[in-house]
DNA sequence: GCTTGTCGTGTTATCATACAACCCTGATTT
DNA sequence: AAATCAGGGTTGTATGATAACACGACAAGC
């Protein structure tokens, strides 16, 4: 397990293994943007695979935004920010700190969502919401179909706000906090929590519903909180409150460990 | 005359072509999650280009979680969860709505980062919005320099919530915000802008540093209002530009058969 | 001196072909 | 009937070749 990866690891295909090993080389700074890059024929034959490979690994990093390359030139680093995909690699998916920060990304996400979507919802959303409370209220708790039904109500809620990115982006994180309980592996049902679960959910639809601005975000506060709670995450923090402000230093020095990964 | 080069020539390659074909498809429901793709050589042939540009352009949508492949079995879609990359294609980007929509999230993002920031900030932190500001009173308002030291103070508030994905979110939709400004193309410069622009994110930075929460999150709303009206969005709107006419070349051949778009 | 045109070299983009690894199916064998 | 094996189809990889393009060197012309 320690051994990063040289030949064979992860990835099946050997593209994808070139072209992790290109991006790491960029994300630790031994390629910096502007740097031009070995040529494909180069690369092919230091990594040992066919110019092909190289080609569809390169093909991947120019699709995310990380080089970007000229016919007759070269293959050069972009800069940071010309990224035009926004990607959370497996890998530091498991940190428990990540957890967490999504986690805070997430519920920041979720609140304000939801007291946007308590001005601007429409009929169909409400229905849309109410139709995966029913779902959620036949399947058994945690199994795939809850989890699909649960992830289905933030979703409508989203929608709701009629900004299709607010959606976009809130799947993303949540799919991305739920790998990262998976990674986890810390869950455990009961009943109880299912009743309480549900009772959340139809707190934050009935403010909804009513056009509640605040209430829509304290009830999402208060289901995020229940969640983190769920999940074994030290509670309330998770909206924009401020929590204890005496404990900002030593977060500070934990995260400046988690940079340099 | 200063010249402008900003619009890359988004991807000339065949791949991105086939790529993004595909992508439509999927997007547009004709390809379901589950749904076997054409074989690449079936799809080489369609498209009129050889089975290695189909190779790489199935290689990124594999790497964006869009489609699996197997070997002997063949390319699938996936479900629309499994995408590990947050994307917004370049096209979209130039609707006017798109634009509008894009700035909602990015101000929900700025103003609970703004917040955050203001109970969580190091030393450190401030030292960095100073900087950046210091180098936006040196730079003309809307140059290269300025703008990369105005998403700067920005990305310095969205560290100092010391959440590592504040930042990357928050400049991504930053930066696909200006990318959609650049799209439509209105931007008037002024001397009093410059001085208006400065004097907020003075206040968010005084706020942010005072740990004066409601400040910061005020402050952040008040620059955010008036940088909506110097790009031209609370009335009018950002004119959604004609897609220029593509360039005749031999590659557009390749897309004919295609559905139309 | 300076510009302009041409050419050669190196690199990427694309094409074409071949083989290996693998899956699936169905016939053959046990 | 069950296990085995052969065959075709598909993806994965390798290899070689050609076209398009960039860039510097060099010579020709002013």
């Amino acid at each position: 397990m320690t051994l990063k990866l040289d030949k064979v690891n992860r990835g099946p295909h050997l593209s994808t293994l070139v072209a992790s090993s290109i991006s790491r080389e960029i994300a630790q700074g031994r390629l910096k943007p502007g740097d031009q890059l070995p040529t494909e024929q180069a690369l092919a034959t230091t990594f040992g695979v066919s110019r092909n490979v190289v080609r569809e690994a390169i093909a991947r990093l120019r699709s995310e935004g990380r080089i970007w390359s000229q016919q007759g030139r070269g293959a050069f680093v972009a800069d940071a920010t010309n990224a035009t995909v926004l990607t959370i690699d497996y890998e530091t998916l498991q940190r428990a700190d990540s957890f967490r920060n999504l986690f805070e990304l997430r519920g920041m996400l979720e609140v304000q969502i939801a007291a946007l979507a308590a001005t601007r919802r429409s009929d169909a959303d409400i229905a849309a919401m109410e139709q995966a409370l029913d779902g959620m209220r036949t399947a058994p708790y945690g199994s795939v179909a809850w989890l699909k039904n649960d992830l289905g109500f933030h979703r409508a809620v989203a929608e709701a706000t009629q900004n299709p990115y607010m959606g976009q982006f809130l799947v993303f994180v949540s799919e991305r906090v739920r790998e990262s309980i998976l990674a986890a592996g810390n869950q455990q049902k009961s009943d109880d929590m299912a009743r309480t679960t549900l009772g959340e959910h139809e707190r934050i639809l009935a403010a909804i519903k009513a056009g509640d601005v605040k209430g829509a975000s304290a009830a999402m506060t208060r289901h995020l909180a229940g969640a983190a709670s769920r999940v074994g995450l030290p509670g309330g923090e998770a909206s924009a409150k401020p929590a204890s402000p005496a404990r900002h230093s030593r977060l500070r020095k934990a995260m400046r460990g988690q940079a340099a990964g």
